[in-house]
DNA sequence: GAATACATGTAAAATGTTACATGATTTT
DNA sequence: AAAATCATGTAACATTTTACATGTATTC
């Protein structure tokens, strides 16, 4: 799938895997992340595989850059996976339910310490979604022609926040039950 | 991680690769799950670092069992692993956003179709989360001594309740701002 | 002078998915 | 008669993470 993101970005303009690594940290990291690692291999297998096709562009001072453009085939099935809906939801893996799920052997203080911590990073999540993410995309939207396309980034801006508020009661709701017994 | 799951099923009793299999399906499986062969293959390694142990029991007109036991060295690495708080969250992969987030090209028809589709599928599991799961974790709780555990249980099942709501409602907001575009 | 940004890549290990293989029993 | 359940496992493949490797330029 981390093919797809790739295709995506490169739908709206030509980059590197720096660059792509960039674009992602600050956009979809959210709910699509990679390693710079993964995103140079497989870069480099959508190349082989005709999705993509890149050329080197000198630089003096800096190393030289491989930068990477879509080709017809890749905006092909680009578009194609788009359209196509998923008929599953996506199973999550919450490592902190599984902890808490196995943890009545532990003091209940253990647990309230992990849960106050993890209410703490939650609560800075938010409002990095509130702030720092709501401005880039704002930023995006007015610079470049991209309206149409701010408004979904901005949903899938909203999802995070909303996210984070359930993540959030629902943390403050499983403190005071375990604080009550 | 799946290590920790399967010592945590383990160390409430002792089971086969099928019997977790089947646990971490009608339990965890919204948070954390795994593929029978994954299950197979991770119990065999466990097993070669001393976490766990297993042993044969036959059974007459049914293949025989391997069932794997939790050793000392594995109740130590277990409630070590859940004592030590978790110092980040859990970055997710959210396929539906990463679509979203590029399909602004599309027909907006499109994208209807298949956000009213999500809301189908998060509808039932909502259903699921209120009716089934809800049920299970009584029917353990109740059956055998485990009164603080279902506590923690439960707690889990709300949080899955609790997403489907937030995410339902996500849907919801989205699908009427695309809609009035 | 140290840290960060720029820029690319490889190698190894871990994790996870899909497919294959077998075969009896029980349920529909 | 067909499908599902019980039960175990291997092999191949795909994905992801961690670590290694290099080197300049700019910023603190």
């Amino acid at each position: 799938m981390l093919k797809y993101a790739l295709l995506g970005f490169l739908n709206y303009q030509d980059a590197s895997g720096y660059d792509l690594k960039q674009l992602m940290d600050v956009s979809t990291s959210n709910f699509w992340h990679a390693k710079q690692s993964q995103i140079y291999t497989t870069l480099k297998k959508l190349e082989k595989e005709g999705f993509v096709i890149s050329h080197i562009e000198a630089q003096e001072s800096r190393p030289n850059r491989r930068v990477y453009e879509i080709t017809e085939s890749g905006q092909i099935d680009l578009k194609k996976w788009l359209s196509q809906p998923l008929m599953t939801i996506e199973s999550r893996k919450e490592t902190l339910l599984l902890k808490l799920f196995f943890s009545a052997q532990l003091d209940p203080q253990v647990v309230l310490t992990e849960l106050r911590l993890q209410r703490n990073l939650h609560q800075s999540q938010l409002k990095k979604y509130q702030t720092t993410t709501k401005d880039v995309i704002q930023q995006f939207a007015s610079s470049l022609d991209m309206q149409e396309d701010a408004r979904l980034w901005e949903a899938t801006r909203r999802f995070g926040e909303s996210y984070e508020e359930m993540y959030i009661r629902w943390l403050d709701e499983t403190i005071e039950e375990i604080s009550d017994a």
